[in-house]
DNA sequence: GAGCAGCTTATTGTATACAAATGCCATTCG
DNA sequence: CGAATGGCATTTGTATACAATAAGCTGCTC
């Protein structure tokens, strides 16, 4: 993307990821044009490509609003995202190589170093969980699946969870990491799409034992 | 959307669809503004849209082209249809009402008659199997889901998958639909899932035997 | 006081001009 | 002869002005 373009996209989703815009509130293209600094062009073009991220709502006379998200719509999210990534690391197991394997262990080795640190390092450890769920999806090849995950992934309240997790859960999901490791070594898709999915239930129940009132996680669990 | 946005959009998406442009083509945003009766913005906007859709690709140097679909490609979108539907289908049947069901059983019959027909009406047929599964979605219940879905739809040679189907195949849809209405009716979101995979994957194999060449075809299942 | 008509203002949509970037080709130099 | 370089042509990106549309308000009627 261009300089304008990429730069405003950047800044509106970040003041969105924030809370500077609030859930809910109108976005007014000339005023974001204003805070970016650019015309109201590239903030249009910006506004289009978050819309279809979700992360902006447009009402029927074309107006714009932050999304506000309910906690079904998170439910949803982690359960689309589930789905997706265990489909990611079944087509994984069968088609990762030797180079991709080294990578996920190395991306894994460090995320073991940023929770074994005096106190957990917990942006390290975002970083190279990424790195190392990134790479699955690269072994997966499939562009398309890499298309749909991110727009399950790169959720406000998504992107946030990592940040509730206690240090058990840090030590979980790095064990978890470990035995997908196991599971693409034996080639077993099965396996592991079944521990994948196991990886992001628990992300989200973590999630929602973080941020919910006692009755709001028993809903959540009665529509499951 | 707005009148010449919207215009521009379903014209060049239909000039793909159409072959019109053709696959691997270079677009000219100017070209296309010329086509369509609009200026530039409005085709920037289609543009944008229909490359999130996958129907045109953009190389690093910001240059449009329309998408070139291999076998693989198109494998790898059915794969990710059969797994979304079946999703959809899982989730409808714990939450179908009385009136969808009914909706998916018209769709359905109108289906039959436009099979049963002296010839078969094979537009009619399209149309109605899309209102079904529309209304499966619309009995899913996530919006999210609903939008992948249609990113793996809405595929130009998916779309014209039906088109392809003979005779017995028609049938079978009709028949498969009929037992995805059991499945809905006893609430059993396991079955409804099942035979909505089944029903997908069989359209990928009748388009597939429909299309390609006896090597094309061993090459995907050893790919599968 | 409720509701509607018409005006005013706010906001988005479109066209167009110009800027920036990229590709292409020819020319030159090693 | 091949590779690098410079400039020209093509294409996309951005800003801005204006058009169209929707929202909100004011004052009128009943």
């Amino acid at each position: 993307m261009s300089r304008a373009s990429d730069r405003a996209y950047n800044q509106i989703r970040s003041m969105i990821l924030s809370g500077e815009l609030q859930p809910g509130s109108q976005i007014r293209e000339e005023a974001l044009a204003e805070l970016c600094g650019v015309s109201r062009t590239p903030v249009r073009d910006s506004l289009r490509r978050l819309e279809t991220e979700m992360f902006v709502r447009r009402n029927e006379s074309q107006r714009s609003f932050v999304t506000n998200w309910s906690l079904d719509d998170l439910k949803d999210a982690f359960e689309l995202r589930a789905m997706l990534e265990a489909h990611a690391a079944k087509r994984a197991a069968l088609r990762v190589t030797r180079d991709q394997l080294a990578r996920m262990r190395d991306h894994n080795g460090k995320l073991k170093q940023a929770i074994d640190a005096s106190r957990p390092d917990v942006p390290r450890f975002i970083d190279s969980n990424r790195l190392f769920h990134a790479t699955i999806l690269e072994a997966a090849a499939s562009e398309r699946l890499a298309n749909m995950l991110m727009q399950v992934t790169e959720q406000p309240v998504i992107l946030r969870t990592a940040r509730q997790y206690d240090l058990e859960n840090l030590r979980r999901s790095h064990h978890e990491h470990d035995e997908l490791l196991i599971a693409f070594d034996n080639r077993d898709g099965d396996w592991a799409a079944a521990v994948m999915t196991a990886h992001i239930r628990r992300a989200f129940h973590a999630y929602a034992e973080a941020h919910s009132t006692d009755t709001e996680i028993r809903k959540a669990n009665l529509a499951a």
